[in-house]
RNA sequence: GCGCUUGUAGCUCAGUUGGAUAGAGCGCUGGAUUCCGGUUCCAGAGGCCGGAGGUUCGAAUCCUCCCAAGCGCGCCA
């Protein structure tokens, strides 16, 4: 099964923790709790893996730390070290100790990526507990937008990461469809259908963003005015004639729903997201529970009416003023119902809770911890990430978009003009916490310029190789003899694929799948210069064979963090 | 005005949680290649890491103050 738990740097640190501490605990003046820090070099000149524990010590040892670095791989070489695991020792820079792998140990890796398979890198289902990721979130009020799509694609590409790692996964859409909200998604549809029963109904022109757009008298002045609302209302028009006409705006609200949910699923559909489940915020309501929420909170004074409101006490958070908690017509704020769903959440018994949310909500969402915490409740397990907006880029200038109104771009169209997965893959090339830049002119290239191209086609690469030696009878020997595996560029690419499992571990650990991406580029520009220095097929059998696997290697690796990322790994391009 | 986030090469962005000479892709300049897929590879130019102080052996990273951008700031979510 899954190897992440023991991955190769955790073997190679704990192991030379260990040496090092034997060697430290014969030294005077040694802190007893002082722990060696490992660390990956940039430079390959550097070694494969560098402590700089002689330069923590200088201060303690009294010390020049290139003193210590020497007295420290004397004694470490007088052990001696295992030579399969590390091969050299070196002094360098200010004081740091360079430690470079032994063969033997590489190679040993490298038949584990290939018994593992696809297994490789990922830990043992349910071994960390479980963990509940809720995502998109979006009220089912109209299509999916670009930046729904990032939500969802980070969302569920943190899931799978999570759930690489060892976690049991619950993917979870949380909505809402009552509120005012939808009120007004039903009466835009009742006026459109009002307007497909007679089109000479009365009419008025609105102004959306500048621009002057006619609609029925009786459409409201924040409706919906994307063209999905007269495709709803003229559905119901030729299935009900105008038998609706004198019908409450509810029927037409339920309709269209209904009809936009279904279109949400599919959606996601095409990203390949599966929810799990899909939680309505009404579901709070049962009990009282939400009401028993402001009774205690009132209790601990962190809850008070104020012209006609229920207001949450945020000032006791550090904020500068309070917020209503429930409005004076009495219909609760989100923030009530989302402190209720977070304390669900939590009886639930999830040991890991992560919520995906825009950059809108950045100020707010501690609120709701707060507020969850107060109530006596551990909120060490909630982690919110927060994602930055996205701007359509074509020929250099910026789309425009306004979310509300008529003008945006769906997420369905994003994927018809640039594919479902390059639109996966631009969602995760960037860390949450940037702007995204989405180049769409970038996005359709198929091209080396285009990174997901440059991946996939990795892959391609690999998939053709393996045909051709199929198709010309290639015959490799028996069993692979890795040691002839000696060219710079096998080495370096065997080392790169090694890291996969700790890409992993520490992009789920982080929430941040752009690691995976920005990691999976370098495989492949590793495993490009290695198919370009060493060839396969027409070397000897021992040699080609030990290529080959190196080969297979790389193409399992890359396969694996695709399907991380939610993207396909195509045999042809 | 206040809070959160961000500021790194011409452009888009990484930067292993405080390490060594700050990196990648694109673009630009120059080269390579009879080949298992030219959707490739190599080299070069390009930087006051927004600015100024501070913390220490050591700072793009931590602290303080400025500057700029995005988001938010009592009955939208």
């Amino acid at each position: 099964m899954g190897s992440s738990f023991h991955t190769f740097l955790f073997f190679m640190q704990s192991y030379l923790t260990s040496q090092l501490l034997r060697v430290l605990s014969e030294m005077e003046g040694v802190p007893v709790d002082f722990k060696p820090e490992f660390e990956q070099p940039a430079s390959t000149e550097h070694g494969d893996l560098a402590s700089n524990a002689p330069l923590k010590l200088a201060r303690f040892l009294k010390r020049a730390p290139r003193q210590i670095a020497e007295d420290l791989s004397e004694r470490l070489r007088a052990l001696p070290l295992d030579p399969d695991r590390i091969k050299t020792i070196e002094v360098a820079g200010p004081g740091f100790l360079n430690f470079r792998y032994g063969t033997a140990y590489l190679f040993s890796g490298l038949e584990k990526i290939l018994s593992e398979g696809s297994n490789f890198g990922r830990a043992e289902r349910g071994s960390k507990g479980t963990a509940i990721v809720e995502f998109v979130s979006a009220n089912p009020t109209g299509p999916l937008t670009v930046g729904h799509g990032r939500n969802a694609v980070l969302g569920d590409t943190i899931a799978n990461l999570l759930s690489w790692t060892g976690f049991d996964v619950t993917r979870e859409y949380y909505f809402n469809d009552a509120g005012r909200q939808m009120r007004t998604l039903g009466q835009s549809v009742k006026a459109r259908y009002l307007a497909a029963v007679d089109p000479d109904i009365s009419t008025k022109t609105i102004d959306s963003d500048g621009e002057l757009i006619t609609v029925p008298e009786c459409f409201p002045d924040d409706g919906y005015l994307g063209e999905y609302i007269q495709h709803v209302a003229s559905e119901l028009f030729e299935k009900h004639g105008d038998s609706l006409v004198s019908s409450d705006s509810a029927i037409f609200k339920d309709a269209a729903e209904k009809r936009i949910f279904e279109e949400i699923k599919t959606t996601l559909g095409r990203l390949g997201i599966r929810m799990d489940s899909y939680f309505n915020e009404k579901d709070l309501y049962e009990d009282n529970k939400v009401w028993e929420i402001v009774e205690s909170l009132r209790e601990l004074d962190l809850a008070y009416d104020s012209e006609g409101a229920v207001w949450l006490r945020t000032k006791k958070f550090g904020k500068e003023k309070d917020t209503v908690l429930v409005k004076s017509t009495g219909e609760p704020t989100y923030r009530l119902p989302d402190i209720g769903y977070h304390i669900d959440k939590i009886s639930r018994g999830f040991d890991l809770i992560v919520d995906v949310f825009g950059a809108d909500h950045i100020a707010t969402y501690p609120d709701v911890v707060n507020a969850v915490k107060a109530l006596g409740h551990n909120t060490d397990s909630i982690d919110v990430v927060i994602y930055q907006f996205v701007t359509l880029v074509r020929k250099g200038k910026p789309v425009k978009m306004s979310t509300r109104k008529a003008q945006y771009v769906t997420l369905d169209e994003l994927m018809d003009e640039v594919s479902e997965d390059v639109t996966r893959f631009f969602f995760l090339m960037r860390s949450a916490n940037t702007h995204l830049e989405f180049d769409l002119d970038l996005a359709r290239e198929a091209s080396d310029t285009n990174p997901v191209f440059y991946l996939q086609y990795a892959h391609a690469r690999i998939c053709s190789i393996i045909r051709k030696a199929k198709e010309v009878g290639f015959t490799f020997s028996q069993e692979a003899d890795f040691k002839l595996l000696t060219h710079d560029s096998e080495e370096a690419l065997l080392k790169e694929l090694l890291l996969f499992p700790d890409v992993i571990r520490r992009a789920a650990e982080s929430r941040e799948p752009h690691r995976i991406s920005n990691y999976l580029r370098e495989v492949a520009s590793q495993f490009t210069q290695f198919y370009g220095q060493c060839r396969i097929i027409g070397e000897t059998p021992d040699l080609a064979s030990a290529r080959m696997d190196l080969a297979r290697a790389s193409k399992n690796v890359l396969r694996n963090g695709l399907s991380v990322l939610g993207i396909s790994a195509p045999e042809k391009m």
